[in-house]
RNA sequence: GGAUAGGUGGCCGAGUGGUCGAAGGCGCACGAUUGGAAAUCGUGUGUACCCCUAAAGGGUACCGAGGGUUCGAAUCCCUCCCUAUCCGCCA
């Protein structure tokens, strides 16, 4: 959500800015219009009210002749008002929805695009590895290693779902542990979070209303299946007025994860790379509403999981992506892409985000700044900590050897009971 | 799922039709006192929105949510949500 006053008082920018993500001027107009209209129904309705008011507290002070006539005459407004309010909710409803609709201004920073064609690569970190064998896919090294049983979960669970086992059921486990431990040494808070919510977190979080489609609802109960612990975490502290100084508030949120792919058919569909269901590690951070802060966290942020990556020692690409391309929520963000050597390419593993205060304001977190006490809304982060089964596909496929087994890099070692390889070749 | 008790400001807690945005306490902020602190005393202390404005000021709404009764609702009625405890079931 953005600043309606803010919109107002400066159009222009508002218009060029929110146009870079493909958001039309028109709507800013059309919001502003609404926006106008309702103010001058609440004045002309808050007016009623008062003089409604009035006579009210008239009443008990006012001599039996008079009151038949007050009663009557604050009847007679009541019924005005209550047209004018009915109207009211119309309009309030309607503004409300098109502020729900707005997108976040992106960074001035940010490379301008339409689409994914726009993203820029900031750097690329470790050299895809030459293979002196011809190397398996990573369905391959499943099948020759005994890890899997995709053929069979998909006959219980449908497609898109996935069952590993033995030591790569394993490694998912320790990838989980290897990233919870570094979000801990980093000052986060570890906190596992169910993967049901309600719906007012998806507006929240900025879901809802732009892609209803993607997420699972139980119609039995009212409530949907999270995508994300950011959804729930965004929401955890909903509505509350925090105090400065309990910021920043990191998070390191852990939660099974359920997307229904709908807008993917077709693509992924074999393997780990794309399920239905899956389980990631989250960073989320709630800090000052200061650009320079929530800019440095959003860096920090970056650092882990880039530093996550290096741990398990994958070669990856960074990627500031593109106006065009970013979600909704964001004012900037930054993708990391892991190479597949069986895709011939780097494929997401990671995505960081600054929300600025765009998520606070739909769900209403503020805290009271200790400078001028005024109550602000705070800046929210997000970046992927380590999402399994996908991060397993890079993974694999980069520490193969010849006869199919795998190599674990020295820093998850520990997280494997002390294993330098696993699958056939042990 | 069954039964019972509840949901009031940052927290605790009073309030069963008007004088209630709401007593009292705690907390917090500022001031006095002090060498400094504690204690004490004094003052202040919700949020959102609208109008007006140089500043000031005026107003509306909010006591879990929504609806109803009434000239008037924290208070009465209805529906829903949530929490706690006990019973049942259960990883």
């Amino acid at each position: 959500m953005l600043d309606i006053k803010f919109i107002v008082e400066n159009t222009d920018y508002v218009k060029e800015s929110l146009g870079k993500k493909g958001f039309a001027p028109e709507n800013v107009d059309k919001l502003i219009s609404t926006y106008l209209e309702m103010n001058k129904l609440k004045t002309s309705s808050q007016a009623l009210a008062e003089e409604k008011n009035k006579l009210s507290a008239s009443i008990k002070s006012a001599s039996a002749e008079e009151r038949p006539n007050i009663i009557a005459k604050s009847r007679e407004i009541g019924e005005e008002l209550k047209k004018e309010q009915e109207e009211l909710s119309k309009i309030e409803a309607d503004f409300e929805l098109q502020m729900l609709k707005m997108p976040n201004y992106p960074s001035k920073d940010c490379p301008v695009g339409p689409d994914e064609s726009g993203n820029v690569v900031v750097r690329k970190v470790g050299e895809p590895r030459k293979f002196d064998f011809t190397p398996r896919d990573h369905i391959e090294l499943m099948e020759l290693n005994d890890w899997s049983e995709m053929e069979r979960i998909a006959k219980v669970s449908g497609s898109r779902t996935y069952a590993i086992k033995n030591d790569l059921a394993k490694l998912e486990l320790a990838m989980h542990m290897m990233v919870l431990d570094k979000l801990r040494d980093n000052g986060f808070t570890v906190i596992t979070v169910p993967s049901i919510s309600k719906e007012r977190p998806l507006y929240g979080q900025g879901y809802l209303p732009f892609s209803r489609d993607e997420i699972y609802y139980m119609p039995a109960d009212d409530l949907y299946l999270s995508g994300t612990a950011e959804l729930i975490l965004n929401s955890l502290r909903a509505d509350e007025i925090l105090t400065e100084n309990e910021l920043p508030i990191l998070y390191a949120g852990f939660s099974p994860c359920f997307r229904r792919e709908a807008g993917a058919a077709g693509k992924d569909t074999r393997g780990l790379v794309r399920v239905h269901q899956f389980m990631k590690t989250e960073q989320f951070v709630i800090c000052k509403n200061d650009l320079n802060e929530s800019e440095k966290w959003h860096k920090k942020l970056l650092a882990i999981s880039e530093e996550v990556l290096q741990d398990l020692e994958l070669p990856y690409q960074v990627l500031d992506i593109c106006t065009g391309d970013m979600g909704a929520p964001k004012y900037r963000q930054y993708d990391l892409e892991a190479w597949v050597p069986s895709q011939n390419c780097y494929r997401e593993t990671h995505s960081c985000s600054n929300i600025t205060d765009w998520q606070a304001r739909r769900t209403n977190l503020r805290y009271r700044d200790n400078a001028d006490g005024k109550v602000k809304y705070a800046h929210t982060l997000n970046n992927t900590g380590i999402a399994t089964p996908r991060a397993l596909v890079p993974f694999i496929e980069n520490h193969q050897n010849a006869d199919g087994s795998v190599n674990i890099p020295a820093k998850l070692q520990p997280y494997m009971g002390g294993k330098k390889v696993i699958g056939k070749g042990k």
